[in-house]
DNA sequence: TTTCTATTTCTATTAATATGTAATTATACA
DNA sequence: TGTATAATTACATATTAATAGAAATAGAAA
């Protein structure tokens, strides 16, 4: 079984990012909000309007307009005695930016860290002889390792298991939990059985 | 109070579209998940690693995991006795075109329907000698009339109320009224005081 | 001011959700 | 084959959310 006792588990969400995205999940979560969201695309409606459409009482209207305003996605327009609800064209915006960004963001890879004095002890006392003693327990460590096996590998190319294989072989016999390392740290990519280098190595 | 009891609830959204919008929403509206999220950007994890690093018992990432998969965010990967929940980047992707078409379509006004006969007659029993005789309770007819009025404003520009006022005093004089209208039916849109058109006029 | 109406708040009820413990299933491994 | 471990399911509980009726609030109109 895989040793992680060491690794930290950094995120590259902020907290704030995520909370934002809760609000943003808890607004649409929810049927009835989307119905009114559909409504007020095609104009603003005021409270009974809507309770009235969706045939659901005014109390509800009220209640489902807090999530929906605290998300930025509809915005009111007091009128007389009426409340206009209208979509917060900027709000709907910034969702669509911000999911974007999320996405983005979730699939940047980490930078690889420079080459350092300690990168190469640690690759020096792993790899004796293009061998690899042992599978670093330490998550640093074997990040080192993978990154450094990972240079056996060519930017751009497809390989199929049987080549990853054979490459992997010559650090060590038990490639299937290189190929894991691999896939989990993000340093490659795998689908229908092919492997690729997810960004080229950054130094010589 | 505004009459509308004519008036049809259309939606630019599907009622598909609409469920799977709150498919997405669901997936996102607990922060437990979201940190799921966060963990699996960095590199694919297992259950017991996910609940050690979130402090919750394995079920809870089980359950968790249902709504995600739902969502098209995570996928399973099968090694073992373990199971790695890897981010979904096909459904990620997804997720960020389909809000962003969402988020366009929520905008996209409806196209304005072609001059008709019809049309032609609904303005001439409502507009005579350039003033607006009522303002149409029924929707259809109301929107006729307000695209005709839409017509004496200038296409790119930005009109401040006096304006807006002066240009719609010449069709009636409950002003009030037909601003609220044109904003309603999306026609033009105000911000901070200035008017504009959402569109330009489509036949001369 | 009084009245009327739209909206919100209060309160209650029901449904859904998040979470955990215990039991079950599934997969290696000895 | 039995044992160990990971994951899921079953079950239970506590919390949150959705909804509506009744009461309170706010604004317009008479």
């Amino acid at each position: 079984m895989p040793e992680e006792t060491n690794i930290t588990n950094s995120t590259p969400l902020s907290t704030d990012e995520m909370k934002a995205l809760v609000v943003l999940g808890r607004a649409l979560s929810d049927l009835t909000r989307i119905r009114i969201l559909g409504l007020l695309a095609v104009r603003s409606m005021y409270g009974q309007e809507l309770a009235q459409a969706l045939d659901v009482a005014p109390p509800t209207i009220s209640h489902h307009m807090e999530p929906l305003v605290s998300a930025g996605l509809v915005k009111i327009r007091r009128e007389n005695n009426y409340r206009y609800y209208e979509l917060d064209s900027e709000g709907i915006e910034r969702l669509a930016e911000s999911t974007q960004q999320v996405a983005k963001t979730l699939f940047t890879p980490e930078p690889l860290p420079p080459k350092s004095e300690e990168r190469a002890r640690v690759v020096a006392t792993f790899i004796r002889d293009g061998r690899l003693v042992t599978i670093p327990a330490q998550y640093k460590k074997r990040r080192y390792i993978m990154e450094e096996i990972a240079r056996s590998f060519e930017w751009g190319r497809l390989y199929d298991e049987k080549e990853v294989n054979a490459i992997m072989r010559t650090f060590h016999d038990d490639v299937a939990s290189l190929r894991r390392e691999m896939i989990d740290q993000r340093i490659m990519m795998r689908e229908n059985g092919r492997y690729w280098l997810v960004r080229p190595h950054t130094q010589g």
